[in-house]
DNA sequence: TATTGTTATACTCTATAACTATA
DNA sequence: TATAGTTATAGAGTATAACAATA
């Protein structure tokens, strides 16, 4: 019967990421429509921005099936923002990358992101934000 | 051109607050399928959970449009897990509130999100866990 | 006149199943 | 045989424009 006397603040813990989670969403929705781009096109052209992973890497990194993926990337591929490449180590394999005018494009919205997201922080102070950034870490390092 | 010490150190914090933001998303949007319903649905349960809203306080909460909206709730109200009702106070607007059927499925979901996201806090003390919910809460405070 | 909600339309997003090519 | 990717299909999600009802 969780008679844990932690339990409660757990909850508000966990209510409080959650609410953290949409509010972020919504500034990066907002930032891929300014653009003309769905959320999931925009996390495309952010993996991109520092991977050249084949089709089943990106699958796999945002949870959706292959098939998904393959429509994503022809749309925007169709848009000159990323390109296909057979890999030389198996041809069977797909690589995708930024085109030149799709990494000015990523690089635009990263930019609007953190210009957009970092007034979030505007109530704490250097110390706090440097805290905060610890406690993210170690929630989110790799197991 | 931003010689701000601190500006690097904000940079690493905007990074690791998306980071997170699409963990957690990539959670919910699971707990969702398991349910056979897509993220949007899922929030949608969510904020009935606690309000009876209108069609345009949804639409406003959410940041879609109305008409998407009206979709949404269509498709939600044809499986039993929502209802509309003419508002009284204004013949115009329409209030959306959960059946039954639809406040258990929520309730499962909340506890499943739950459930599955406190082991992201398992590096986390106490006092750790107390700090981060502090920072958040200073985060997310409405101005 | 302005606001609330719905509908028609046109895309995009998404998963499933069936397929081809390569390993 | 198994894996990588594509295509066909069907349904959900989304915005825009046009509309009816109410304020």
């Amino acid at each position: 019967m969780s008679s844990n006397p932690s339990a409660a603040a757990d909850i508000a813990l966990v209510d409080a990421l959650v609410h953290a989670t949409f509010e972020v969403t919504g500034v990066l929705s907002r930032i891929g429509a300014d653009n003309d781009l769905s959320l999931t096109q925009l996390r495309v052209l952010g993996i991109l921005r520092e991977r050249r992973p084949r089709v089943t890497d990106l699958a796999a990194h945002l949870g959706l099936d292959k098939s998904t993926i393959s429509g994503l990337i022809d749309r925007a591929e169709r848009r000159g923002h990323l390109a296909r490449a057979r890999s030389e180590q198996d041809r069977r394999a797909v690589e995708v990358f930024l085109t030149a005018e799709g990494r000015e494009l990523t690089q635009r919205m990263y930019e609007a992101a953190h210009r957009e997201l970092l007034p979030m922080f505007a109530r704490l102070d250097v110390d706090q934000r440097e805290s905060l950034e610890r406690l993210l870490d170690l929630v989110l390092r790799e197991e």
